[in-house]
DNA sequence: GATGAATGAGGATTCATTCAT
DNA sequence: AATGAATGAATCCTCATTCAT
């Protein structure tokens, strides 16, 4: 079956440049002219490689998810107590801020309309939610799911302000703080986090 | 004397009607229609009122941070430490989690286009964060800039969970193991945060 | 009868203060409401002196055209020949040339749309018609009818030129060729003209 | 490829068609719904050949002064002196009188709310005006400017008379006499004209 | 596979006019 | 007499999608 292969290859090439262009506009406002502009094809050809609007969004979120988890995994490999990969990972963040937060606003945008059952329905976005509850457990280490939230909730929340506040202060600042705070955390409540 | 309306009594009464089907929608796909019908008036009477879209969003942000910042403040009125405060203002959001995720999710979706130029030059918006700022300075007490970014980030990173993670915590339960790292934090560093 | 000569009064003076905001739009894009602002009253009370737009615009053009032609026959009621009322009316023409161009441009945006019947039972046109014919006929003195129309023509070509032509030349200089022309035209062509 | 269509040549095609609608209502009250009713298209295909209904104008103003000046030039051609060139060019006028006059009155419509600086770099404008103007000079050999703007005045007046005026005179009444004017003109200020 | 022409419902906004006060 | 609130049809334009070639 090569000529699939080939398709399917041809169909992720097609995906990758579409991010900048959603990044951009927003989900909504990104029209398929837009996207085949930058693409270089025409709009028949778009549809002849996803079947509409949605499935292109959904599939470039999946495929994001797939490739960022995995870089952060190896980034986090050779790291040997919590502390040092919680850092690394901050320090990973710090440094994709832009995308991150570009990330988040689609993320948002997307599934800001979504029923609670929708989206617990929504195949895409389970994929992708296991692939970081994955990050964060295993590759991480943090198994306390209160935590876990927690340093996520910071993650998202600095990403966001970012958005309306021009002079927000940077992940670094907020990790130099609350850093003590976990590990004090973690000395108190055992070690089982 | 035209009809008894009393322009600028009745032009706030339309915008509190509003948030509802900004919020269901969203600002982009919230149609003048639907704002008119929701309202019960006809789309004229809506530009007789506001000048645009745009115009009557922005007025509504504005004057829900009064309403919001000025309840928030006569809840903390009474409370004597910092951690009382905090504690405070955790239930209030708790208890106002489904207003202030919709809020927050209006004005990440209205901001995102925003240059930092724009942004810093954008009068209602300034006039927002001042509120806010205000009110975890002096309502809460909390002065040092870098604590007040995290705990604000972590509000809004909660609420933005909760969009597309189903299953996400709730604020009590972080503000429970966020509680004592920060009354550690303070203690450690001095009381003057 | 005292009110209504008051009602009278008022209404001619709003009336002429129209001019100029006709002038700037046009007919068409003038709206009631910037009549109002110019005219420092509401829209209810421009519709309390005069019964439509439409209403206003003809009663302004009739009122102009009376004062207009009073002003051009008192500028030549002093002359003796035909040739200086000639120079006197297109000095005249060239004096207020702004002016009439916005005349002729109201006149003909909105007689545009009729036909010629509807033209013909316009009492308002035919007023007005009725009134420069005289003054060329009477005040100048111009009685070929074809030659009336001719100079007529010059004025008007030359007022529309100006519209579209950034360099356009002077009346005066149109005159300057023209006034030997005419004048050898009723040498020739004995001095009944 | 797609369907078997020469976009440009469509576009042109289009172009055309659209003088009547225009010519009958005038550029601001003509709705691009009118339009495409009238080139059984929808809406939305005439936005795919043209930008904005500003633009289809004036395409179109461009094309018809193109297509007008060349069939003008074609008539004068054989012609060998002045004086016949200017009576071919003035039967040329009288004989297309209601289409000369549609063009005038959409001209003047038009570019009435220009100032003269946009005027001067409308580029559109400009090329037209070139035809014209290369047409006096060189197709029917008038070199006078003055002269130039006289004879193009009476045409452009003619027709503008004919708006408001139910009972106008004919242009060959008018060429009638200007002809020995212009011609004693000539024979005294010798020949270069 | 690839193209781009074609669609038409739906978007924000405008405006002459009416009428209760 | 004077006001200005209220209307809603009509405006230009956009855009996801379909489909003939």
């Amino acid at each position: 079956m090569p000529k699939i292969v080939e398709h399917d290859q041809y169909r992720r090439a097609l995906l990758r440049r579409c991010f900048d262009v959603f990044a951009e506009h927003g989900y909504a406002k990104t029209t398929m002219r837009q996207l085949a502009e930058a693409l270089e094809v025409s709009t028949g050809t778009l549809y002849h490689y996803f079947p509409s609007k949605q499935a292109i969004f959904e599939q470039l979120m999946e495929q994001m998810a797939q490739e960022d988890s995995a870089a952060l995994d190896a980034e986090l490999a050779g790291m040997a107590t919590i502390e040092a990969k919680l850092e690394a990972a901050m320090a990973f963040f710090e440094r994709t801020e832009e995308y991150g937060r570009k990330q988040l606003l689609l993320f948002v945008e997307y599934y800001r309309g979504f029923s609670p059952g929708e989206l617990a329905q929504d195949a895409a976005l389970n994929r992708i939610i296991r692939q970081y509850e994955q990050l964060f457990f295993d590759g991480i280490g943090v198994r306390d799911p209160v935590l876990f939230h927690l340093l996520w909730s910071v993650v998202d929340g600095w990403l966001t302000h970012r958005i309306y506040l021009p002079h927000a202060v940077s992940l670094r600042d907020l990790a130099a703080i609350l850093g003590p705070m976990v590990a004090g955390y973690l000395r108190t409540y055992s070690g089982d986090l």
